[in-house]
DNA sequence: CTGAAAGCGCTTACAG
DNA sequence: CTGAAAGCGCTTACAG
């Protein structure tokens, strides 16, 4: 009766009529555990070569997929890595990262879930889910979110304590001295979600200033927008005449103040020089070309990756070692 | 004696001390039913007050965080959705999708999935994961992923049938046409992922240029190094005398052709004129600024954000909509 | 070599 | 108004 009750149930939602590994074993006429051991290769088994066949078989015939869900309950974690992304936004070095990360983790039949954003509400949801491991694309001076990752029952991969965010902007200023002492101008994004990562990066800025008894760098914003970038450049030509120098959060900023002292129809790097940060394509390809700064990002992926697929196979956190800033000479400075 | 043993256990490994539900009903001293329901809010039941005020201080004190893979698993769905991206490059216009559909699906305590890839081995990875609706950025030309995503047991939301592909090609074709009939050069990008919907947005220029009684277009492979694409550009000049027109797959590659044309010392757009497609950021602040195709990626984002939450509540999947290409005209073109 | 059974942490009909 | 119990689909010690 009860089970009527379940079979009308069942026909009812098309959905529910999933494959599990009951349906396989009474396929196969052996238990669920034998299924289990032969889907799984349980080294410790020896089953039967006969009965693995029978056992494969009646998978394929049912086109049986074990649900994730139950075994991760099971056996107490799932086979997920999670990736959080404070800065919820995804530019310059991120995009390479996340392509190479999916297909290397896919490949040991890991899922890659990303938490974009990091709200306190948002924080619970996908620990939840239990993660072998999480990487954390968090730098030092983000202490905050630092702090929560490790209230994760998971070992974690961050990016503190490699220089991440220290190393680039002082290569762009000892770059720049070495050019000629030109006044420093740094020059923030405009995006909200941006925000901490360049008030770390400025003040990377001002100690390297401060090192080397340059003056107190002046800030300024540049828009990604043509028109607002160049009132912003015009602005601070107007209090600040060339020549001096333009440091820049990263490539996209650069570019635009490229594109805004084009319009003013200042000479780069004559009059203003500009360096960017990231070696993105852009920087390549823009007028002038962007002296800017890579900082191994490829490298950084590779170690990352190394880090994630040790800990997926029970092995430790591997450092990532310090950050190479190298200087990427080209046109602009 | 079992219970020792497992004890014991216990604190060995050091993560195995979650807080379940049974450890905040025995401190609240109720039954975890009553838990479960007053965390959960359920509707159907009336629970006293002063119980109720129990179980929140208890699990409160204890950080009880429920786990979302044994709801799931008992609930048949988990509150996953899950994004499946096929091409795996994030490029262009993805990049502010994905922070908006992050935001989105974290307010109603949804978690995202990101599928990056879709090879067959990847395939049933996230599927398993029962997730409560699967967002396919797949459009028509893609019939085989097409295919593979009717296979989960889950709603689906994809960019099939809203002329994803062939109405940006043919407002970049038709915009050419009137400036001057020129013939016109496809510029492909040079990345494996992205041949596929290149040969697509390829096929639809050819497409449109027939319909318009225009030559069968000319096509060539433009990178995003500075070096290649002058050889690029350098070759075609050969075979290919101005005054032409390139129609570049996207914003990225049009960039590259203007680089190289830069470098060649062909004016732009008086020799040779270049439209973009995407419209991103790169299209205003490059030299010349580049007249592109934008295609609302704005309200599309809006739409796909809409029918996911639609699901997500138990409703309908929504309909996108055709895509609206509009011609955003600056100086290349 | 194979199977019966416990248990992962929840939700939810059902009984009281 | 509250609780005992079944069951989601697995894995894995344990017994035979």
């Amino acid at each position: 009766m009860q089970a009527q009750v379940k079979e009308v149930r069942k026909q009812m939602s098309s959905e529910r009529n999933r494959v599990t590994i009951m349906d396989v074993a009474k396929e196969a006429r052996v238990s669920v555990a034998t299924v289990s051991y032969v889907l799984n290769k349980d080294p410790r088994q020896t089953i039967a070569e006969e009965t693995q066949a029978r056992v494969r078989e009646a998978a394929r015939k049912l086109g049986y997929q074990p649900s994730a869900l139950a075994r991760s309950l099971r056996v107490g974690k799932s086979n997920i890595v999670l990736v959080v992304w404070p800065e919820s936004v995804v530019e310059g070095g991120i995009s390479a990262l996340i392509e190479q990360l999916a297909q290397a983790v896919a490949k040991i039949g890991f899922s890659l879930l990303w938490q974009f954003g990091f709200s306190p509400e948002q924080q619970h949801l996908a620990a939840n889910l239990a993660p072998t491991v999480v990487v954390g694309l968090v730098d030092d001076t983000d202490k905050a979110t630092l702090a929560s990752l490790q209230r994760f029952h998971a070992p974690i991969i961050t990016l503190a304590n490699y220089g991440f965010v220290r190393v680039g902007p002082r290569a762009q200023v000892e770059y720049l001295l070495k050019q000629g002492a030109r006044p420093i101008v740094y020059a923030a994004p405009e995006k909200p979600q941006l925000q901490r990562l360049s008030h770390a990066r400025q003040e990377a800025v001002r100690q390297a200033c401060r090192d080397h008894g340059l003056p107190e760098p002046r800030v300024i914003t540049v828009s990604l927008t043509r028109e607002k970038a160049r009132h912003q450049l015009a602005e601070l030509l107007a209090v600040q005449a060339p020549p001096f120098a333009v440091c820049a959060f990263n490539d996209d900023v650069a570019f635009a103040a490229l594109a805004a002292l084009s319009d003013l129809k200042i000479a780069v790097p004559e009059a203003v020089s500009v360096i960017g940060h990231d070696n993105t394509m852009i920087a390549e390809l823009c007028i002038p070309p962007l002296t800017t700064i890579g900082l191994d990002n490829f490298d950084l992926s590779e170690r990352l990756i190394a880090s994630v697929l040790s800990v997926c196979q029970g092995g430790p956190v591997l450092e990532i070692g310090l950050l190479r800033p190298k200087v990427i000479v080209r046109a602009s400075a």
